[in-house]
DNA sequence: CGAATTTATTTCAAGCTTGAAATTTTAAAC
DNA sequence: GTTTAAAATTTCAAGCTTGAAATAAATTCG
């Protein structure tokens, strides 16, 4: 039944998937619950709530690709998201004075505004989607998440 | 439905609000490691391995709506990837005799061989990018991840 | 200087994802 | 039995996401 046993001792490798479909499980459920509300609630989508994050903690504004590097996703896809937040009114792009081809980010006053509110209300919501874990919990969980971290960041960005 | 808590700046909100910006920092870059796998390694994608592993659990088919259940995405979703699996001769669509309504999807022998390759490389990508936890530390987490699960689905499946 | 390379960004095609609307078929109600 | 409601799928528009190709500007260097 199972594939070929190519694959190191076989018990661990089992208790780390099913590790792996439990997290899988856990942060696929807590994403997909603030989506609907960021959507149902707030009309928005965690991409743009991603972006307005980055930029409320950069107030001087984040060049295209620095805001692309910061939250690891493509040059291709902040261009989109950007450019809708900016037909909202939320966000804009500013010249970079020595460089003709960058382009800073930057939210807008009414960006900044928008962002406060769902910034609460999104700490509210992890609050209670995490409330089964006492702070105790909450402290190990951290700690361990923070060790498999380390682990794949080490083989996985050797920059 | 849970009224507005109106404790946002307790320490405990704080931590588990970084707890879950771990968690997402966690699973996104494994995700992440192996889609980018999954594409380079096998010329397929996530979602595709996702249907193919829930056919693959229940050789005798699924109904699309059940598919789309058990996966927990939309509907239309999984028209659009079956579609695209049997395109490729993986999967099949099979008619269900008592209702002119309903298909089964279900993996052909050529789709059988081809996910039972992939989900050993599957474990051993998951094995490797979890490697920096023992086997003691993987269950341990692995509780904790559970004990969160339980609140979630408690709040969020009113079934 | 001028050619080649690097850097910053946008554009594009393809696939994923959703919720809503449309179809088709089945079941229920009267 | 005909109307009505429910169920199973598909279609669709809009947004997200990627990697690759295209543009354009800055830098390197021979």
């Amino acid at each position: 039944m199972t594939p070929d046993p190519v694959s190191p001792s076989e018990a661990s490798s089992k208790t780390r998937l099913r590790l792996w479909l439990r997290l899988l499980k856990l942060t696929s459920g807590i994403e997909a619950d603030l989506r609907r509300k960021l959507r149902d609630d707030h009309d928005t989508t965690l991409p743009r709530f991603d972006v307005m994050a980055a930029l409320a903690r950069h107030p001087q504004g984040l060049k295209m690709s620095d805001l692309s590097r910061y939250l690891k996703v493509s040059n291709g896809n902040v261009t989109g998201i950007v450019d809708r937040l900016a037909e909202d009114g939320l966000a804009l792009r500013v010249a970079v004075p020595g460089d003709k081809r960058a382009n800073l980010a930057r939210l807008t006053a009414k960006g900044i505004t928008a962002f406060d509110a769902l910034a609460g209300h999104h700490e509210n919501w992890v609050n209670d989607l995490l409330g089964g874990l006492t702070a105790d919990e909450s402290q190990t969980l951290t700690g361990l998440v923070e060790k498999a971290l380390n682990q794949t960041e080490a083989s996985d960005d050797p920059s």
